[in-house]
DNA sequence: TTAATACCTACTAAATTACTAGGTTATTAA
DNA sequence: TTAATAACCTAGTAATTTAGTAGGTATTAA
């Protein structure tokens, strides 16, 4: 399985800020309860969301969150990337912090990092105001 | 992370397999060693690519392990599914016995749809004589 | 001042991956 | 015929990651 909850869950969500009438800030309580989602797993989502400046909060009554651009200017890899970290095909091509492969001119990276640059070209095209 | 050291090992395997002299047959045991490879771990893994007519294996002294096919009739994608199960990005694109996604029309599920169809195409291009 | 909301920390449960241990069965070479 | 070799099988354990729970504090609007 390439993704997990997390991009679901977090897309889904995404979709129904795009959804908010006059862009309205929908709390996580609501959306927890519309989706049947835990809300305090769907609060660490957030947290990332925000993290990579793709929603904005408010605190206080009426507060919660909105997208910080139009539905057709995110695209799924940023939400993805934001939520599941940096997208690696495998371990050997994790750009984190993680040891890398040492193999030099290793050409099976080289399959997978063509396969890589596929999957985020495919993804970036789709754009959050696809999935509504 | 996409793959898992399934896969990963796997393919370095069938690598050994396709540069054996004269398509001798390699045992699990000299590729586990070779490759710094836990053996009954490898075991498992050969009883899948074997299962999908990867390989085949002969018993016995001078026994192991050959392709059933010369490595550039090889497609990575046969490897990973052989290994890994069938590719779902998500949950709900299980084409397995599990649960899928009941939503009609569902717009999402088209976006993995030609998520998933992108990358079979991609890991179909590729041959295990690639690799090599 | 109160209620609503984001935000934070620590823990538990479930699932999956990776690995270990200890066999049995079939085949070949001596 | 025997011993070595190798596939093949079963039942576990360890490590990691994902998913979810519990119980707070801080900030803001009404």
């Amino acid at each position: 399985m390439l993704f997990t909850t997390k991009t679901e869950y977090g897309l889904k969500a995404m979709t129904a800020l795009a959804q908010s009438k006059d862009k309205k800030p929908l709390s996580l309580a609501s959306i927890a309860k519309d989706y049947h989602i835990s809300q305090p797993y769907l609060e660490r989502l957030f947290a990332k969301l925000k993290a990579d400046g793709l929603v904005e909060s408010s605190k206080g009554s009426n507060g919660g969150y909105v997208l910080t651009r139009p539905a057709n200017k995110i695209n799924i890899f940023e939400v993805i990337e934001a939520l599941e970290g940096p997208l690696a095909v495998f371990y050997c091509m994790a750009s984190d912090g993680k040891p890398a492969c040492t193999t030099s001119n290793c050409l099976t990276k080289k399959v997978w990092h063509e396969l890589q640059k596929n999957i985020m070209v495919t993804l970036r095209r789709f754009k959050l105001s696809d999935l509504i």
